[in-house]
DNA sequence: TACGTAATTTATAATTATTCTAAAATAGAG
DNA sequence: CTCTATTTTAGAATAATTATAAATTACGTA
């Protein structure tokens, strides 16, 4: 299977071993065609549920901040305590639904900013991201 | 002072007895020309500044939640553990420095979208928010 | 003004998300 | 197969927030 020695690969590119569960948390994340929004907690259960074992929250938390690091996600701005990532690294934006805590992508080509303010002096843009806030039509 | 009558009828209108704790709040929140971002601990240092004498945490919490869900109060959608709120209700949009943690707002009239996706089924908008994050020019 | 009661504040405990720690397990070179 | 550095792990530590319940306060009424 191809994918799981692109993993390695990736893994062995900055110095980390590919072990099992740092292999299973790509897996999880990488071998699929859409993009994947998730929070810890709900990476742990997708995780367990597919191995029939339990992974160790610091592993998690190790690997995603590492494969963050490195360029491989991203965290999404939200409110709220739970922090968000998101496998699409791309430059692009968000539909958010609440109530559902639920993240679709909006590709960047489908948003344009007409006209925006002046930058502060001194300061220059580092990214833009526009959170688009959904709820059920009643 | 026409202030303290204003906030003491603002707390009255919905129920809330106006206690020396949430004028002191509501004069630090809305006293002011400008918008004002804060942390709960930030707030908290100020009022102790100024009145040089302590304010718990829970009244803090509870009042920023009461001021919110009666619409006196935004909470900004950043990452990040630590929530930020914002004095400003009307629809508006950010700057963020993340260095230095400063938000700065961006009227809503400077910014305009020129087109938008199609919005998912049976769903309508709800709000758009811009966060324009910056960085020091090097 | 004083009283009684419900609302409020407060310190502290509980909860939740995240990070730290150090011992046990594992990967991989030789 | 052995050795050692890396990694995983459970659990402790930390940090933000929420809940609790006793002490205090606001304020209508007498």
């Amino acid at each position: 299977m191809k994918q799981l020695e692109f993993h390695k690969e990736r893994l062995r590119t900055f110095g980390l071993r590919p072990t099992k569960q740092r292999l299973d948390i790509c897996r999880i994340l990488f071998d699929r065609k859409n993009t994947f929004h998730f929070t810890i907690e709900k990476l742990k259960k997708i995780i367990e549920k597919n191995n029939k074992k339990k992974i160790s929250l610091a592993t998690l938390y190790n690997t995603i901040h590492v494969l963050k690091k490195k360029g491989y996600l991203k965290e999404i701005s939200l409110k709220g305590n739970k922090t968000f990532f998101d496998t699409n690294t791309k430059k692009h934006h968000h539909f958010y639904d609440e109530g559902m805590s639920q993240l679709i992508d909006i590709d960047d080509k489908n948003i344009s900013l007409n006209y925006l303010p002046k930058i502060p002096n001194g300061k220059k843009i580092k990214s833009i991201e526009v959170l688009v806030k959904i709820e059920k039509t009643n």
